[in-house]
DNA sequence: TAAAACAATTATCAACTGATAGAAGTGTAT
DNA sequence: ATACACTTCTATCAGTTGATAATTGTTTTA
């Protein structure tokens, strides 16, 4: 094997690893020789491929954040539908992402130092949110949606609407795959239409 | 000062000084050391007030929810109509826990032990889960709210999704004093009243 | 094949973690 | 005033943390 792929295969797994770890658990709770464990590598090993647990951490986020990037714009071009459209990008976080939105903010807000949050800011806009909030601009040129000036639902804050509903897992909520497709459901579904009676709108 | 006095005052200051810090850094984040600095005490003057950390995360667990419990019930006591009950609970909420929830659930799945992980449940249930889910109960029955079984919108799940609402803090919300009326009246009316145009429903 | 480049190791560091023992100080009661 | 209870302190512990230096062994290159 040649040693660039040495390299290439050590690096992924490590970020493999350290990814799982870092959304499980938060960056703090994970020491570096947990990681290098379930790599089955010594501890000393990471800092060869990168510079510190910082750097890491940030190779994470570049990674797992330029992928839902990817992911979240095929699903939009497929869907030209708004409510199939936001199931399933609802559906695609919801299986993709277990708790771990939540738990990045808190991370990337205490742990990062502000130099690498702007960056981290401008990965996280490309992969979440104007992608999300694309969606919602959509529906609202379409006059699908409200009118964002009365109702408060500008593309942007919609975005985080959907998020948070997404992103926090109760104590009791498991997340099994038909799971989320009845979770997805029920999200987008309330998101759009609400819970009260249509009838009985004043 | 009798040292009755003395020792409440001080275990209270500790309490709400490790309760700023836990929610805000996460329990594994927050030294010992830093409640005790913070609190102008010795980190060892602790551990004569609470048996260990586990049981000072406990204790403030116990006071932070069973608060959140007589304060929600008081609310859901005094306004009637589901709108303004449901805003006012999400504006209490909203103003009172700047984004600790999500938090604490991390902090109760990884970092306690089953044992108590059942004991803040049942806090958890009676403070936060009961008292929104008896708000969609009463809904439900003053046919105020759509039917469960075809939406998916039992009281429990949708006390949950108001909880998600309001939970997560995404990576550039402020939470100032009028902001969050805003952001109740927003979370309380896209829940209620859904995103779409009324008249498109098919 | 010799040497240069590289990956991964062992050994080690200072700093910090939660926790304990025992002394010192402070207030209470007889 | 003396004895007691209680609070807080100093000193210290073993274990863990992120990180570095020097070494070993392997691969690539000349």
């Amino acid at each position: 094997m040649l040693n660039e792929e040495k390299r290439d295969i050590t690096s992924n797994k490590i970020v493999k690893v350290a990814h799982s770890l870092f959304m499980e658990f938060g960056y703090k709770a994970v020491s570096t020789r947990e990681i290098a464990d379930v790599c089955g590598l010594t501890q000393p090993t990471l800092y060869h491929h990168f510079k510190n647990k910082k750097a890491l951490y940030l190779e994470v986020l570049r990674t797992e954040l330029y992928e839902m990037q990817i992911a979240l714009e095929r699903i939009i071009r497929r869907y030209d539908d708004l409510e199939q459209c936001l199931y399933q990008v609802t559906y695609y976080i919801l299986i993709n992402k277990p708790s771990s939105i939540s738990q990045m903010f808190r991370d990337i807000e205490i742990e990062m130092e502000d130099q690498h949050r702007k960056q981290i800011k401008k990965w996280w806009i490309d992969a979440y949110q104007a992608p999300i909030a694309s969606i919602f601009e959509k529906g609202i040129k379409e006059a699908k949606l409200r009118n964002p000036a009365e109702f408060g639902t500008f593309p942007v804050p919609s975005a985080y609407l959907l998020l948070n509903l997404i992103s926090t897992k109760g104590p009791e909520q498991g997340q099994s795959e038909k799971h989320a497709k009845e979770q997805a459901k029920l999200y987008t579904r309330v998101l759009l239409y609400g819970m009260s009676f249509p009838e009985i709108r004043d």
